[in-house]
DNA sequence: TGTTCATATGCAATAAATTGCATAATGTCA
DNA sequence: TGACATTATGCAATTTATTGCATATGAACA
């Protein structure tokens, strides 16, 4: 279960909110672990039952108060143990590959156009990552926190490009068959 | 759910047994939708219950009875209609690229070591996958039905392949960066 | 003045996935 | 002879993920 540790490393930058976390979720360490807002409130709550953050309330007039969370120094150590226990390989669930498997069986007019529907899809994630790294990253002077977010946003990159590439060759493929 | 018709998709091939199933989604479909045979035993009885498929018990000695699942038409029919409706984004879970994006609050000697495994594990599904496409693919004249298998595995192949230069070059930089 | 958007939090139900356990016979290896 | 792998099925508990709903306020817009 990685979400906690993927909550916990976006509080060793500082302290955030569920509501903070939710928009980081989905505009960076999401691109590598998603999780929706409910996810994270409920996960922000075992981590404070377990003593990995500290939360208070912060008033607001008008808006609802935040609730700030707070790395701990027991939660700083679940991190590093996390660290060293071996990964699983990510397991791949493409409903769109499946259909590609069972093409026979399939409408093929639908699976090219849901084809390029993925293509978008991946076109703008992709579009995503690298303005973030023009913004964020490119020709500055880089920390060694900021090079592993670098990295990981180039290994983003390339995903999304490869990705793209297959797919595109696989619809040229599908024209030439003629099916 | 995509789960039922990628049983579905391999029951037009075929009746099979729970067993079979199981083992061809170790080998084929798996590689694009994963599931264990406890997974794919209640999915079956799911799907009888729908009528999607029909079940019948084959006495056999010595070893427990096998129970062949047939597709039905109305199977067929629920597999046709799931085709046109569009797929989702493979939401990409993977701790080892939310650990890259931690670097600086991680073990990068643990991290190296993962990405090696890491690593490994994708040159094997590579093999396994041009194993498969030598042995049942290659120079030879193809049904629709097997071109699509076929397809599916070159996604496979090609994606595995960018993933395993991905994470070399990632490797190379860390050794560079003299983490 | 009504609608929608952004902020901010969370419960509850359902669905799906994982993990552990259980059974039962045959064949193979050491 | 005992241990383990293969064939064959499946229940049950737990963990995770998804989906729908609920509440509350201020600001912008039309």
């Amino acid at each position: 279960m990685a979400l906690a540790e993927a909550i916990l490393v976006c509080l060793t930058d500082r302290p955030m909110s569920g509501y903070d976390l939710a928009k980081n979720f989905d505009a960076s360490i999401g691109f590598f672990w998603r999780a929706s807002h409910q996810q994270i409130y409920r996960e922000l709550g075992r981590l404070r039952e377990r003593g990995y953050v500290t939360s208070d309330e912060i008033s607001q007039s008008g808006k609802p108060n935040r609730i700030m969370h707070t790395i701990t120094d027991t939660g700083r150590d679940a991190v590093k143990t996390w660290s060293s226990k071996p990964v699983r390989m990510p397991s791949l669930k493409d409903e769109l590959l499946v259909k590609l498997y069972a093409m026979e069986t399939v409408d093929i007019r639908a699976m090219r156009e849901q084809i390029s529907v993925r293509l978008e899809q991946h076109q703008s994630k992709a579009t995503a990552f690298r303005r973030i790294k023009e913004r964020y990253y490119d020709g500055k002077t880089l920390s060694k926190n900021q090079m592993g977010k670098l990295m990981a946003l180039e290994m983003g990159i390339a995903q999304e490009q490869s990705t793209i590439a297959g797919w595109e060759r696989l619809l040229d493929k599908i024209t030439a068959a003629n099916f």
